[in-house]
DNA sequence: CAAATATATATGTATATACATATATTGTAA
DNA sequence: TTACAATATATGTATATACATATATATTTG
């Protein structure tokens, strides 16, 4: 359902205008499309966004900080998404050695196995951007990169 | 700043999965923007998104429904924005009389006022996309528009 | 060496949505 | 006419971010 056929109205400023609101529309169909698909794992998309970039690091343990700095919403409160991973046993959590301010998370093994059951799944719900082309897609990127510069 | 500089990272699996990210991403940063801006304004982007609607309706009284289903954000919960803009005193809302199940939502005067202290300033903000010309963010619309087809 | 400053994280409070349930009213069917 | 179903909205609870403050630790400065 396009921007137009969503809030039933065809008229824009111009097309830099709805070019924001149809950012905003596009990137929230795809967040509530996320959630429901997480929805059955018991996690969110933010929780796990947080376990992908705790398993790149494999067994490398990582601060709140540099989680903070990768996550997708770099505001996301990665304290509390850490502390709510814990409470399910997905990572760990402990105090870092050489500077105690830190703390050192990793994912834990329930966390890899979550992650390969979601990984056995996911390419069904990527499934939903492949109406454009790769070209387009590519297009696409291109310009939000140009955007966003 | 893009996607992979945001993220520090370079590789996607493809362009497709590329564009996810950069959606979510690209509509987050807009929304994070909007956010800054009206907080002067002391409301969300979300309460402003009701105004609109409700302007637009000029004087005639608009139900949570209808509210709901001109929402940028469906999933919005029209009746606590309806419940802080009347805290506010920037709407009113009454029982219909046609049917007391519904409720008749109006803007007021104060809140005609605030959406015009607003239009003033929000081209300074809405030049945020104004790096890509008129022919790109009309090729963005017309991708997104079939993406979400 | 101690005080001041900076850093890292946790937590408080407010708002927004996700998902669910409750309540009141209207419409429909028997 | 009444019971049942449907509709419209409000509210409860959980999670996430926005913005702020608090606490503990490390670093820097005098």
């Amino acid at each position: 359902m396009t921007l137009q056929e969503s809030i039933k109205q065809n008229k824009f400023k111009d097309e830099h205008h709805k070019l924001m609101l149809n950012l905003i529309y596009s990137g929230g169909l795809i967040q509530a499309e996320q959630t429901r698909f997480f929805k059955p794992y018991e996690i969110s998309p933010q929780q796990y966004n947080v376990l992908r970039i705790l398993r790149g690091q494999q067994t490398k343990p990582v601060s709140i900080g540099l989680l903070q700095e990768r996550m997708l919403d770099q505001m996301s409160n990665a304290s509390r998404l850490v502390e709510k991973l814990k409470q399910k046993a997905l990572v760990t959590r402990n105090e870092c050695k050489q500077d105690r301010r830190q703390m050192d998370v990793c994912i834990t093994k329930a966390g890899l196995n979550l992650l390969e059951q979601i990984d056995a799944k996911i390419e069904a719900f990527e499934k939903r951007v492949t109406n454009l082309s790769k070209a387009e897609a590519k297009t696409l990127n291109e310009l939000l990169d140009k955007l966003n510069t």
